[in-house]
DNA sequence: CGTATCTTTGAGTCATGTCAAAAACGGTGG
DNA sequence: CCACCGTTTTTGACATGACTCAAAGATACG
């Protein structure tokens, strides 16, 4: 396997990318770092490239009106974003902010496109991430569509901590704001806020702070099947 | 440009598979003719393989609980189902059933594989369908959280006069039940009734039996942009 | 002509979003 | 160390959109 060049173990990139490939990647990569709150990309803008984050924690948003916005998902090191781009639009539809201090290395789309073009592997990853956020697009979509507020807040917790695993103590190791948690679940604040509250009286979860631990895996997940899924 | 395997002119497999495959592509597609109501595959089903829509319309959908689901999207003729196969899990996460009278042409995913590996235009064209489709359904996601279900019932009126286009008389070219209206914009069945009654009131529309005409597609725009997306 | 399915209507309920205000918190600078 | 200000959290009251249930018309169909 070829080094990384990024020097980050689980790089997206690094890891499909042959050694004849490496000379032209670190010439066509470029660092990006950004603070807390700060967007890579915003929606509309042009799709100039795809950004591979090597360290922190966006979040990737579609607004609604001037007011609300729902996260799609959050990305973190590993992981690409902005692939977006791809398809026909050739500006981005979603936005992409950092919530934990960010570095992303960003890799311009036509050198994006040559690597597809002659790397087969690579695009096998790249049909397989897009595949995977579909699935779980259309998944969240339905959920959307049917299941209730408090169920989503459960779902939405029991992604965190899949994605995020948990610290040492069990909390759920992602620093979020309550506003964010709103938006990933697609639900008010304070729609949000009573649903934590009902799952803290209930002894699911309990709270530290912002930090959240699962406290009963099982009754979460009975929350987001309901009906018998 | 290569001639086509299965007689269709916009057969997604046929453009871009080139000369040489396609003797390994005829031996290894199968066909399959469904009636309104069948399935091509089920929620939870091992994907097998990746279906080429031939003739007629397939609804995308995805169940909850017993009685409810959501239609993801509609497939029409030249179009790919079941790509999400393609992900990591082996099984199909949503259902594909026939609206109306099917002919598919099925090709098996070990070889559907093999072409990805080797012919990249293909491949590029493969993502491109999937970034397509990410796209919109992170869209609809969105306008699930937020938009009324007004909004959401004009915009897909305005989806699938889009995609089927119009007859002569001007009505949406597709033999729709409401039921699965109502499961397209997410809403329940007397929702999606009284909702298109007011689009009626408000001369937004017109309905003759089950066949729908825009009368005013502005306005219906209007009705999906709300808080001045 | 009777049975089944789909459409249409009405009434009632409930979940969720909205609004507004109080309380708690966190930092900043005097 | 405290007073101040802006932000976030917490609570309450309220409005209403959307779902549910139930029943009455239509319409299709064998």
């Amino acid at each position: 396997m070829a080094k990384n060049v990024c020097d980050l173990k689980s790089c997206f990139l690094c890891r499909f990318c042959l050694n004849d490939w490496l000379p032209a990647i670190a010439a066509a990569r470029q660092n990006f770092e950004l603070k807390r709150g700060q967007q890579l990309f915003n929606e509309g803008d042009p799709a100039k490239g795809i950004y591979f984050i090597y360290l922190g924690i966006v979040k990737v948003h579609k607004r609604w009106g001037r007011e609300k916005d729902l996260i799609l998902r959050f990305a973190k090191a590993g992981v690409v974003v902005g692939q977006l781009g791809l398809g026909d639009d050739a500006s981005y539809p979603v936005s992409a902010t950092a919530i934990a201090p960010v570095v992303a290395c960003f890799v311009d789309m036509e050198f994006f496109e040559s690597t597809l073009s002659v790397n087969a592997g690579f695009s096998r990853q790249v049909i397989k991430v897009l595949a995977n956020d579909l699935q779980e697009s259309e998944k969240r979509m339905r959920n959307l569509a049917h299941m209730p507020v408090k169920g989503r807040v459960a779902q939405a917790l029991i992604t965190l901590k899949n994605q995020f695993g948990i610290t040492a103590d069990g909390y759920i190791n992602i620093d979020i704001s309550r506003q964010d948690l709103a938006s990933f679940t697609g639900a008010a604040y304070e729609s949000l806020f009573r649903m934590i509250n009902e799952l803290i009286e209930e002894k699911l979860i309990t709270v530290s702070g912002k930090s959240i631990l699962i406290a009963d895996e099982n009754a979460l997940l009975r929350l987001t099947e309901d009906a018998g899924l």
